[in-house]
DNA sequence: TACTTTTGCTAACACTGTTAGGTAAAGGAA
DNA sequence: TTCCTTTACCTAACAGTGTTAGCAAAAGTA
């Protein structure tokens, strides 16, 4: 490969992070359903076409910030994860991580659970989805499972199922219908929930 | 009031349900996505700013079909509560009609809590959200501390929020990430929590 | 009959996503 | 350097979207 070709791939490569950075800073500003491919072309100063050179079409885009979303959240329930190695702190960690990140990241958690504009279609194109759901499931089930090691193997899905559905059913509640003093009590309902889970813990 | 005024609000008020109708038909068979005036403009075969006779703009169409579904699930839900007057038996046949509810009708359920297209204005425009949480609060409440007459107040509204994150949170996963081996597991899941609000039952 | 209100339309504006087709620059080969 | 090909980029357009201005015809009222 001769150098001007390098050059251009690097060059490339830098129009493509340049349009999702830009992207990010109009939703950041704007919200999804502000963002337009003609916004983009404009803030990068090229004309509208040049965008579907490095992208598909604008689904290819959103598509990118899923798929950043949900690696940045699996790095981050992983670190969770690892600060610890107490099941009922590990789990509280986790739980706070994913709340953390759901807030400081309201785009990302709207845009990979279609709480944003045109997200029906993202369904089929989200292999992200179902890799962060299996990961989480296992992850959490084997926490559940270290600290109940004489329950069923039944009782530790059970139980999984049940954390991850409150934990998502308060962020979501939360992010669609903001209620200022429910702080403290969501993180009450998480905790109990979770001491519940690890109370046949053997130590 | 004339006779043929009568007949005028009465014509009126059969083209705002036509509308409303049709737009519905429209939306159950292609989604909230591809709602369009036009596409209400044709099927009823007005021109379009007839629409605008009866409806402000789009968003007044969604806003009706809003509160429609609100009236609704808390219909049912009033009527689940009536079932019974064993506190486990009713928070099951809430739990039950408002998971029907959510399935049998996903296009009310998507556009009520904020999962179809321009649904971040539904916000400040929905007071009917806001009764309904109450109400449903108001309602759940009674029921746990009927269960748990010793309980502190707080110990009642910790396991409303519980159980209704854990309602939301397995609906609205279901409902964005289809999974068809849960269906049991789910029931489980709502079961299993509902003893454990009731366990401190008297009787 | 004369006047006013309502009803409905055509046409347009300002946006969307997307693409066809042409131009000029850049890269490589002789 | 010259020729050719590829790439980069643009203008202009198409088919949609929500929304509105302005006009013609019908209906109601006096």
């Amino acid at each position: 490969m001769s150098i001007t070709a390098e050059r251009r791939i690097r060059e490339k490569e830098a129009m493509r992070t340049n349009i999702l950075t830009t992207a990010w800073h109009i939703v950041k500003e704007e919200g999804w359903q502000s963002l337009s491919i003609r916004k983009i072309a404009d803030a990068i100063q090229y004309s509208v076409p040049v965008i579907y050179d490095y992208f598909e079409n604008k689904e290819a885009i959103l598509l990118e910030f899923g798929k950043q979303g949900f690696e940045r959240v699996i790095a981050e329930l992983k670190a969770a994860k690892a600060s610890s190695s107490d099941p009922a702190e590990q789990l509280k960690a986790i739980a706070d991580a994913y709340w953390a990140f759901a807030f400081a990241n309201k785009e990302y958690y709207q845009l990979m659970w279609g709480m944003s504009a045109p997200s029906c279609e993202m369904d089929k194109c989200m292999p992200e989805r179902s890799v962060f759901r299996d990961l989480v499931m296992a992850s959490i089930i084997e926490i559940i499972e270290k600290a109940n090691p004489g329950d069923a193997e039944n009782n530790a899905c059970l139980k999984y199922h049940t954390f991850w559905s409150i934990l998502h059913g308060l962020i979501s509640i939360k992010m669609v219908a903001p209620a200022d003093d429910t702080e403290q009590l969501n993180k009450l309902v998480l905790d109990d929930a979770i001491t519940g889970f690890i109370k046949n813990l053997k130590s």
